[in-house]
DNA sequence: TGCAAATGAATGATGGTTCATTCAGTCGCT
DNA sequence: AGCGACTGAATGAACCATCATTCATTTGCA
């Protein structure tokens, strides 16, 4: 959280601002702001090269060359292989689930929550083609990933959804013969496909506006009559 | 397909009997049978190799000794770990897009076809889990694999979805400010997410009923007012 | 006996991980 | 300020466990 300021900062010139920081390490602060910088330079380089290759066939001196760092630095900044992709999700979800909660709350009307939940979404996604196709392909590459760790975040992401249409179905505005846990299941696929085929879609098309398609039939389907 | 009825035997039970059957490869058609056979002893012993511990985490050795047969062999009736990937992906989906184009050449609704597809996608994944497990996570592993292999089938199966919402349009039962394909990815992406959750579900329900769910929710979303 | 099918031990490549070594930068002392 | 000792981050070559694949040998049926 301190150092996201720092990471929208160009590389290079973070580099070299915490390469002089670094002569005062009288401040722990950035002294911890420096390691995070080379660990997000792993963090980044493995997005980008688990992306283009996938998490089994890259190894780890890709990785790291692509973070212009020798192999074992890695190994300075994750336990292990497995620990990157771990990482990699861990810190998504959480950015992602973060600002989605704090912008649904200056938020009131349940469709319009669902609305901006699709949109964040694809928005999130479609920004960063490499962290998509990480999350769309490589990190369903493993039952035991899957179940033991997304499943936290996951199931989280899950259930903001199933609240909003709970709040619709309270207020009126949605049908009440549906399950609002199967109901955001439905909505959480929908979305899901448009970003996988927008990744292995050859043309670049903007993902966003793909969410007022989606809201389209999913607000058509649950809304009350 | 015909080994269909066997695959509900318990594995012990079809193993047994498949060693029996070769020991009289009397006839040319008992011969292929026999090799056949044993090529369907690996591609089973695969999707459950694969579902269990996955694809890039499985060795061949693994899947050879789960089909009762010696390393060596599976290279006799498979050139690569790869290429059995490849077969359990190319078997299922002709067998899936075959049966579906059978049963609904003898629908008439759109709406019916529709609701149609979605339990046949149900019905079949949800009756081998195993196979779900390798469609849903293992066959997502490798966006070469996605995009080289997957595609073709997955197009015609996502188009025969995107076909009969163009019908419905066209009948007039369906509303005509949406578009097919975009429609048809939403279903399918809804359906998926059934599959995916079911499976990473401890609790053992029953996959097909979900198919009304999704139903209620998508047809009320493109139905014509 | 002859031949195709099957075997499974051996092979060789691959790649995650380690660790002895380097060296830039800091500290403490004069 | 200047100098030697020290620290620990970074390196990358080497290690070695792991498998996919091969092939010389065996098996068993006709």
């Amino acid at each position: 959280m301190n150092d996201g300021s720092f990471s929208r900062l160009p590389p290079a010139v973070g580099m070299h601002f915490f390469r002089l920081m670094s002569r005062i390490p009288k401040n722990a602060a950035a002294a911890r702001a420096a390691v995070s910088d080379k660990r997000n330079a792993i963090h980044r380089a493995a997005v980008e090269v688990f992306a283009a290759k996938g998490y089994f066939n890259s190894k780890v001196a890709d990785v790291a060359s692509a973070a212009g760092v020798a192999d074992g630095t890695v190994y300075l900044y994750f336990k292990s292989k497995e620990e990157i992709l771990h990482y990699i999700f861990d810190r998504a979800m959480e950015e992602f689930i973060g600002d989605g909660l704090r912008e649904l709350a200056e938020i009131e009307a349940p469709d319009d929550k669902l609305r901006r939940v699709a949109e964040l979404h694809l928005e999130r996604l479609g920004a960063d083609r490499d962290l998509a196709v990480v999350f769309q392909v490589e990190l369903r590459g493993s039952t035991k990933f899957m179940s033991e760790f997304s499943r936290a975040g996951f199931a989280k992401y899950l259930d903001i959804i199933k609240k909003t249409i709970d709040e619709g179905q309270k207020a009126g505005s949605f049908r009440k013969d549906i399950k609002p846990i199967v109901a955001a299941k439905i909505f959480y696929g929908a979305l899901d496909e448009m970003v996988t085929n927008w990744i292995l879609s050859n043309r670049a098309y903007p993902l966003r506006p793909m969410a007022n398609e989606v809201m389209k039939i999913f607000l058509g389907g649950i809304a009350a009559k």
